[in-house]
DNA sequence: GTTTGTGAACCGTTTCACAGCA
DNA sequence: TGCTGTGAAACGGTTCACAAAC
């Protein structure tokens, strides 16, 4: 029974957001937030919020709003970021570099432990605190490192043939950066970032909104 | 009346996969697919791909399926990717070099047509063949350039004003990848690209699979 | 007065099922 | 037989509206 999730999809996307906002307002010294707060953040309603939070955790006050503290607790472990989530990189071009570098990661429960490449000239090459490591040696790091994640950031047509490889491994889901549709086993969750997708959906909304004022 | 789509927004991203899968099957010389086929790429049912086609264009034939290079034309200009869209980037970091580098985007409708940063030290740099150009000639660039859309590459902090700048300047969308919620005027369509949003909905999908299993 | 929690109504998308064409 | 096009039904998420709590 694939995907018979308690919460409804849309929603653990939005607790994402609230997330971000009840960091940040954490960080500001702030104690409670109400829904509308929250909306206005996370671009819905008072009432959307209400309804996600609703299948979180009981912790708002009619008239006060909600506990900064044990919302953001309670949404961390909801979505299961409670300890950090430990992933590799393959690939070690442009995106998997910038991603390597982007430490910001650590603070929020993920954590790059390894990253990977193919070509010889780049393997042992030192990229933000790791080293390059070769394709050879992915399932014994995996395992080793308790590594859950694993990040294609692979030319296309290499993809498929990375991802196998991160199965077999052991990775529990896969985050893709290749602009290909991955074919991997029903366990195995793969969420996609394609720069064109979202690109393309810009433009749509671009020529969308164009055509309207005609 | 904003929002009053022509076609519904998961139609319209969903183009985005049946676009790619068209290009794919065209390389390999094919003329025809069919429903069932761009499903399966896409991740979808065969009659999903019927429904959303039917908002398109009437090209599918009864028992042959559709003209792949009809089929392609027409969903191009349906999503506004007819001639390319010249976008800017601003942030000449790891992202923002990432994007700079990726030249894949030039053969699918869009073309970076220059890159913004605020560093003194960076400014004047070249990267990927354009020149890193400094925020004051923002508007001056994106008028003569003819740039339709930005891209935020820039950390967290500094997404709103450049948001602005980049609205001011005359920009008609934004493609965000700062974790930032933006606010930008009605008019200007922004879609964010977030990696932390990404990891967390793999991370939820990952343990809610876990919580199945138990 | 403010803000939560929630059943009920609403709305848009997805799925179904089948007639019609090649 | 294979496949499209499409009404009609089913589904799931969003919005509404209001009683209850602070």
């Amino acid at each position: 029974m694939p995907g018979r999730s308690r919460i409804p999809k849309p929603t653990a996307q939005r607790m994402s957001l609230y997330l971000r906002e009840l960091e940040q307002r954490a960080a500001e010294g702030r104690r409670t937030v109400s829904s509308r707060q929250l909306g206005t953040a996370a671009g819905t309603t008072d009432a959307q919020v209400r309804k996600d939070l609703g299948s979180v955790a009981h912790v708002g006050r009619p008239g006060v709003g909600y506990d900064i503290a044990s919302l953001t607790e309670a949404i961390r472990s909801l979505i299961g970021v409670v300890q950090p989530w430990r992933a590799a990189i393959v690939g070690a071009g442009n995106i998997g570099r910038a991603l390597a570098a982007y430490r910001r990661f650590h603070d929020h429960g993920f954590e790059i432990a390894a990253i990977f490449d193919q070509q010889p000239g780049v393997v042992g090459a030192r990229i933000s605190g790791l080293q390059v490591r070769g394709m050879r040696d992915l399932k014994d790091v995996v395992a080793r490192e308790g590594i859950r994640i694993g990040i294609i950031a692979v030319p296309p047509e290499a993809a498929q043939d990375v991802a196998q490889a991160l199965v077999a491994a052991g990775v529990r889901g896969i985050l893709n950066f290749a602009p290909r549709r991955l074919s991997v086993p029903d366990g195995v969750p793969t969420v996609d970032v394609d720069f064109r997708s979202a690109l393309e959906r810009l433009a749509f909304e671009v020529s969308d909104l164009e055509a309207e004022d005609a």
